[in-house]
DNA sequence: TGGGAAGTTGACGGCGTGTCACCAATCTGT
DNA sequence: ACAGATTGGTGACACGCCGTCAACTTCCCA
């Protein structure tokens, strides 16, 4: 396993805005966030331990605590860390939508994708065991929920969708986005396209209108 | 802390299929489980160790390990009891329907019934610091998972359902329950047909055909 | 340059883990 | 009904992880 450490700072004199002090307590948080992505992904979140985590990482034990409270709260942050990322791609997109099939098509291509790209998570998130998922709803990731749900009242208020449970809506969109993407990841040719259009249509129009296929049997089975 | 115990056997005679020491060992391991779901209600999984799910049981702790490997098995088999008790129900439900809406009702109603009456699960299962949620998906809850797809499957071999990607169906199923089935039980007045109204007139006819309510906001939603 | 503030270190007491030698209860064959 | 064999319960033990804290090092500012 290796230990993590951030490249030298490249000397820059100007634009400092911080201490040294200031400037070791970011690298340093940072260097335990990046170890616990790689002992996570390694180990799984149920067998890792804060022990495992710091043993990364050229720091002292008493020194996670000096940033975190637990190996949850480690987690919690990578959350953040990643709803952080996609939120404003997942907005914007949907800022763009004149029309409800832009909208719905929007949000789950640019989910998809993302996980694709980098859905470092999605494996690492159920390593455990290879049969335990674990979805933390850090604040950052139930912001972003609120905001699916604010964009699909604000849909509403335009009438651009009809007026429907904004909550449901938006709950069903999280649990097909999550529940599809697992598939999809597993998936041997794994295609955002595919499965955005799946999606899409499923929202846009029900199963009458779902894209046909050959046959029953989709590009390939996962497991 | 209440230890768990069975009741005393009434002494019947008869129909007794097994010897005392098998008899224990059923016995045994039932007090383990029924102990640990208390447990894990109470502190949520994370929190709990062996240790407290042994100390809420007459037995010794060497004994827990005859049983079970890890508190993860121990949740592991209560999931399984669990998908044991309402698989049966779903396969039974989705049999008798002959059209693809009394297929697709039935699978979320008899769900969401399921889960407003015996679901002690979901708010076990995240009582987690009150952000963690998990799933484990064990054998049994994959064997479910497989079960919905065959029967999607067989659906679109009758010509009751289009041929679409069946994989992707299911799991879609299984988010939007999922994800609805834990806003569903938040709500106030959790009301299992209303949510089962909403996802099976999203998986019917789609956006365009959801049920009105009054305005934008939820509480419940008529037909 | 010196004194105080801020942050790091690693050893420590407490606890959970999984094991194992020992023992009690059950079973089996006569 | 009894004794030896077998199964399984018991709790103490060695080990490792947890979170803390006094001592120390580094940085900041006057």
């Amino acid at each position: 396993m290796e230990q993590i450490e951030t490249a030298p700072p490249p000397s820059r004199p100007a634009a400092k805005a911080t201490g040294k002090r200031e400037q070791t307590k970011q690298q340093n948080r940072q260097i335990i966030l990046d170890a616990a992505r790689i002992v996570f992904a390694e180990h799984g979140y149920g067998a890792t331990t804060v022990r495992d985590i710091i043993r990364a990482t050229p720091l002292a034990s008493g020194t996670f605590y000096n940033y975190f409270q637990s190996k949850e709260e480690v987690y919690q942050a990578m959350q953040d860390e990643t709803a952080l990322v996609i939120r404003p791609k997942l907005r914007e997109a949907r800022e763009k939508a004149t029309t409800v099939e832009e909208f719905i098509s929007a949000t789950f291509q640019t989910f998809f994708e993302f996980v694709l790209r980098d859905g470092v998570d999605v494996r690492a998130l159920r390593h455990n065991a290879d049969t335990m998922r674990m979805r933390m709803d850090t604040p950052e990731v139930i912001a972003g929920f609120d905001e699916l749900r604010e964009d699909i009242e604000k849909a509403i208020a335009r009438g651009l969708f009809p007026p429907v449970d904004a909550d449901y809506l938006m709950a069903s969109i999280v649990g097909v986005a999550f529940e599809i993407s697992e598939r999809m990841a597993r998936r041997a040719e794994a295609d955002a396209k595919a499965a955005a259009d799946f999606a899409t249509a499923l929202f846009l129009g029900g199963i009458r209108s779902l894209p046909h296929i050959a046959n029953g049997n989709p590009a390939d089975s996962g497991a």
